[in-house]
DNA sequence: ATTGCTGAAAGG
């Protein structure tokens, strides 16, 4: 009894999908771990939680090998993941070795943003929960929402929660746009939704996590519109089975999607032609919101200027943690202050180690002084 | 195959 589900998120108009409770779905969502993500935890997961002794290559497997990419058996990476790596790269790991330690509050201001996330969308979808068993089926969930979102936007001028994938750097980042809209120019517009708890203006650290994260995003998007990120590339990183049946419920969904697929290779080729061949322009402005929780008060308005080459340079950094070409590294000392408000800063290793004894053995900056 | 598997983002 595989309690495994998904939601797929279609337009009312654009797929006839409106009857459908979302109950279930919230239900899902509340028994739902906070720090879900695509990396198994690691070393604590081999200490033989179930019957099976752990044995010598599963020891193995999990920490003589090299890369962080393979220690937490990762197929792919979270764009929010390289976010985070943005704010603090070390409190990034120590979330991947040691999930699930939120502090309550910490974890109240999170629930209300998804709160607030959920409620925008559904002003533009209605939820379905189509159950589903297995990763073929939950791509192809994707898949559908992504077949059914393009001429919702195209039409309609506004889709929420984009699903987006493509190779950045070599890894396979996955990803979800808040929101596509055309502005009334006719320019394609990303919104990232950002709702704070406090009534102030986003720190010049907070701006640089979110501008990264939305140019992210614009980099992914504007590759799989121009068709560069193929069936082959997302098989290729995750493993998945072409061939493999699709679950009865996953069928009978796309049925009444009015999509014609028998397998999950034939879905994706429809994914990639739809993305392709529908007139999708690249993404011509990235805007980051910042409201505030309790009123829904716009803080302030980023408009992102968008390069590149800076995304890629950043990314390619990140990426070489996950690659194990380089060690994690913490804050640099002016940003000290992030660990006030980190769980892991009594045990870490770069507040120990790393930027206070380098700070202290700084002899020129010390007597120039 | 003994060899599996993953909603992303939620904010500081």
């Amino acid at each position: 009894m595989a309690e495994t589900g998904a939601a797929e998120k279609g337009s009312a108009e654009a797929s006839g999908f409106s009857d459908m409770s979302d109950s279930e779905f919230l239900d899902l969502e509340d028994n739902q771990a906070p720090d879900a993500s695509p990396c198994k935890p690691g070393p604590s997961e081999l200490l033989g939680k179930d019957d099976k002794p752990v044995t010598l290559q599963t020891w193995k497997r999990g920490l003589a090998l090299s890369s962080p990419m393979e220690r937490f058996q990762c197929k792919y990476l979270y764009v929010t993941d390289l976010a985070t790596q943005n704010w603090c790269e070390q409190q990034m790991v120590y979330g991947k070795e040691l999930p699930g330690i939120l502090a309550p509050e910490q974890a109240a201001i999170l629930d209300t943003g998804a709160s607030i996330h959920l409620a925008k969308e559904l002003e533009v979808h209605d939820l379905v929960t189509v159950p589903v068993t297995t990763k073929e089926d939950a791509w192809a969930i994707k898949f559908l929402n992504i077949l059914s979102m393009i001429p919702s936007l195209q039409s309609e001028g506004r889709v929420r929660e984009f699903p987006v994938f493509g190779e950045v750097e070599g890894v396979l980042l996955v990803g979800v746009i808040d929101e596509l809209h055309y502005t009334a120019k006719g320019e394609l517009e990303l919104v990232e939704l950002k709702t704070r708890r406090r009534p102030l203006l986003p720190l010049e650290a907070q701006k640089r996590k979110d501008c990264f994260q939305a140019g992210l995003y614009k980099y992914i998007f504007d590759a799989m519109v121009q068709g560069k990120v193929t069936p082959a590339i997302v098989t290729h990183h995750t493993k998945l089975s072409p061939e493999k049946p699709l679950g009865p419920a996953v069928l009978r969904h796309a049925q009444q999607g009015g999509f014609s697929v028998k397998s999950l290779g034939d879905l994706m080729e429809l994914v990639f032609l739809s993305l392709t061949l529908s007139d999708l322009p690249v993404i011509d402005i990235l805007k980051i919101e910042y409201i505030y929780q309790e009123t829904a008060t716009v803080l302030g308005t980023e408009i992102v200027a968008f390069d590149e080459n800076e995304v890629r340079g950043q990314a390619q950094h990140y990426v070489a943690y996950w690659m194990g070409h380089r060690e994690p590294q913490g804050v640099d000392v002016e940003e000290a202050w992030k660990c006030r408000s980190c769980n892991y800063a009594d045990i870490c290793e770069w507040r120990k180690g790393g930027w206070m004894l380098s700070s202290t053995l700084e002899p020129h900056a010390k007597r120039n002084k």
